[in-house]
DNA sequence: CTGAAAGCGCTAACAA
DNA sequence: TTGTTAGCGCTTTCAG
């Protein structure tokens, strides 16, 4: 059986609370008994139950983490500045993986809640004023992450999706491009559809026509949507081409390529996110930089000072992105 | 304030134990008052607190995860898999990077033993003999995943390392080469030390000379440590490279191109994992596939059953890899 | 089928 | 400075 605080009591011959005085570092114990119950913790390799603690302090230190699909290249990036923030700030962080279904969202939310999280940082795909009510019923600590919304009740930390589109495809537009195109993720993504707004605007306030195709957040789907535009025929084939995010322009460009085509010679490409591959790809993928690590240390602080209740206004944060152009639209001038 | 049990029972007109009973779907139970707890329940919006169940059952359904890496992409997949297989299973996951840190990889033990987690599982980069009995000491279930291990007490999941990397360097030489250099990880990694030992073994086997250059797990070092081999002089330029990971193999494609020799047509490269990049890289990266995913969940299973009590003994699964030929070392002819 | 009561391991007044 | 005593919210005998 493993040691109680009562063992430890009994072996050092104090009561509980003077164990529990020294485990957390009170000053009023006097050092002769502080050693004393320090060598009996260390002789009986006693650990205090984090549970009991919990219980007790009717408060956890732990966060919930819950995000699309850790496999997503973006994604592992972010959750690490999540658990390298978390960690040195003494919690511990649970993983969820939804598929952007609401449904499974949702039930971890809920199964967070039970577990009794101090907090839960949410990067929700789809995020509906209804699904923003009904987190608000679990009354607990939420941060929305990468996900915006100046309508949610929620701290949010994220990027300027929309301008960063709008940036991407402007300056497509400024190298001379006319027919650009966009491969968009899922219509129900709140990203796919900030993305997808700036490309239109951009397009609209240069006077070009927006042609978007819907697909998911992947290669595959890149691939695929980009084969469709090729075979439309060539009086419609783009001169250039925005990703919804990298994996897309990425499978775009194989797409592209394997038509007989070259990147950016015969189509220009760019992505969104920049993903270490987008620095491995060949041609070099030109992207949208977000900060996802950083995002993630944000976001973690913000949760912080939520539960230590610095604050109590809604916090809006965000974060700079950054228009990374490499070999896929071709080199600047 | 949150409902408790208490104010469920009160609203109930029934006692404490009889929500426990309902809650824990216990057979005996009225028909009649089943349904007036529900209705309290419902109306209270009562969640009950795992905290306080863990105490009372002195028994989590939590799962501690640690790993070196999440941002490594062969990490993630190996995540979901655990994840998914746990979530099926009603645990809970925690996550942790120890960046190869056994100092860091302790810590995270010990918070998750403090925790209460129901078991770990651990994929530790350097596994001694003296980690092995520090770990055993927390008296907790651990299984070991992608590292294996004969001497260690604990469970293990994983693939035959030593055997695989022997199975590339061997097809390498199948194909004529017979000046082949391998880039590998670091030396502390076991995972790094099987897969040269099977490297150098093939060498040997077919009397040629290993020449083993260390480095990181990363797509900076292969670059790094192929431009070193390549500086040497053109008499010892290798004719094959066997990537420590795909990471070094991409690295190194980039080193070897960039010196303006080709792959496959100057120097063959093949790695080691099968990332998601190695199908979508030029060329396309010759490889031995790792079922990633398939060990998350089999590691999972180990660990449901290890905790369940199914079974007293030791347990060893090696999962089946495979060598995935595509263009970076040549196509079959 | 239902309730009373003890206890899980720890913290936090309140006394001494 | 140290000990006593209630809980924290739930489960689980043991009676009835």
């Amino acid at each position: 059986m493993k040691a109680t605080i009562v063992d430890v009591a009994r072996a050092a011959n104090v009561s509980k609370a003077t164990v529990s005085r020294v485990i957390n570092n009170k000053t009023n114990v006097s050092e002769e008994v502080r050693k004393r119950v320090l060598a009996a913790i260390e002789e009986l390799q006693f650990r205090p139950s984090a549970v009991a603690r919990n219980l007790s302090n009717s408060m956890t230190n732990m966060i919930g983490l819950i995000m699309p699909d850790i496999t997503n290249p973006f994604f592992p990036v972010l959750a690490r500045g999540i658990e390298d923030a978390a960690h040195t700030m003494g919690y511990t962080l649970f993983l969820s993986n939804t598929d952007n279904d609401p449904d499974v969202e949702l039930e971890y939310v809920r199964k967070m809640a039970e577990q009794q999280v101090a907090g839960i940082i949410l990067i929700s795909s789809s995020f509906t004023e209804q699904r923003a009510s009904e987190l608000l019923d679990f009354n607990i600590p939420i941060v929305l992450c990468d996900r915006s919304g100046e309508e949610t009740p929620f701290d949010t930390v994220t990027i300027d999706h929309y301008k960063a589109a709008y940036e991407a495809v402007a300056y497509l537009i400024g190298k001379g491009h006319r027919n650009i195109c966009h491969l968009s993720g899922p219509v129900s993504a709140q990203t796919a559809d900030f993305r997808k707004k700036g490309y239109v605007d951009a397009m609209n306030d240069a006077n070009l026509t927006p042609v978007v195709s819907y697909g998911m957040f992947s290669y595959e789907s890149g691939y695929q949507q980009m084969n469709e535009v090729l075979e439309k025929g060539t009086g419609d084939i783009p001169t250039a081409v925005f990703g919804g995010n990298d994996l897309i322009a990425l499978g775009a460009i194989h797409a592209i390529e394997k038509s007989g085509r070259s990147v950016p010679g015969d189509i220009a490409v760019i992505g969104f996110d920049d993903i270490l591959f987008a620095q491995m790809s060949k041609p070099l993928l030109s992207t949208v930089n977000i900060p996802a690590y950083q995002l993630g240390v944000t976001a973690m602080k913000t949760m912080n000072d939520r539960i230590k209740g610095v604050r109590a206004k809604k916090k809006s944060i965000v974060l700079d992105h950054k228009l990374i152009i490499r070999e896929s639209c071709g080199r600047e001038e």
